[in-house]
DNA sequence: TATTGTTATACTCTATAACTATA
DNA sequence: TATAGTTATAGAGTATAACAATA
């Protein structure tokens, strides 16, 4: 028997708000890298599952074309991302994470990761094994 | 003997991801209340820590006093906020969720969990008790 | 005619700086 | 003189609507 859905309720609240509130310290914690949480996204996700259009890098990141367009382009500007025509489709074009792009992700995740690994290692390692399965979890409910 | 911190680091960009991803799923699937996350937030944090000054719940919500002097503004002049003199200084004020502001609260949260309820429910047990126990963890996360 | 991407424009949220009232 | 709160103003970030190029 799967619990009722009363429960599911209760873990749903206090998920969102721990979830959210977490959220809200890592965003705040981002060290000065001059990109916003969404560049820094929509390059991971380049980095991640390579080429794509700019209609499907925003619809990956559940933005707007005309937001992805600004977006893409403070990446391109910065030499972190390149454009490259599509090679059937000349409306189209192909964007992808440069060797910058790619360097400059690892530093920045190496930076703001600062933040949560010695809170991390300072927990039980009970607690993280609890994290470690509760990643993955967030990623497949996210993803759903 | 804990982990090493390189798994620290495994896990915390792991973690930060998918804390980030779920999060922005969750901000993208709030139902239309015409109050933001920030104002929904801050009346939560009114409702369970009581009555606070505008700087003490700034502090608080890691904005700045402006930034709170105006979404409290709104909730004021929706009604969900009350406030009331301090007994001592005269230069402060004390914020308060009303009756009405707490009935949103409960609503609001009942109708922004109703994307993740479901998704909660179809997961298995242990899946749901391992997020019971991360919901506290990631809370401690966030508090530290 | 439909689709991809961009430009133009406006709105929301938050910040810093300057100001008022009180301590 | 310092502090609490507000007002004025500006800067990100994202959205919708209108447009250009291509299918």
């Amino acid at each position: 028997m799967s619990s009722s859905t009363a429960t599911d309720a209760a873990l749903a609240s206090s998920l969102r708000i721990s979830v959210m509130r977490l959220a809200r310290r890592l965003r705040a914690e981002r060290v000065d890298t001059d990109l916003s949480i969404s560049q820094l996204a929509a390059l991971a996700t380049l980095n991640r599952h390579g080429p794509l259009t700019p209609g499907d890098l925003a619809a990956h990141e559940k933005v707007q074309p005309p937001s992805m367009t600004k977006l893409v382009g403070c990446l391109e500007q910065r030499g972190l991302v390149s454009r490259t025509p599509h090679p059937t489709d000349r409306r189209q074009v192909l964007l992808a994470a440069s060797e910058q792009g790619k360097a400059l992700l690892r530093e920045d995740r190496r930076r703001r990761e600062a933040w949560l690994s010695p809170r991390l290692h300072a927990l039980g390692e009970h607690d993280r094994a609890v994290l470690r399965q509760a990643a993955e979890i967030l990623d497949r409910l996210a993803a759903s």
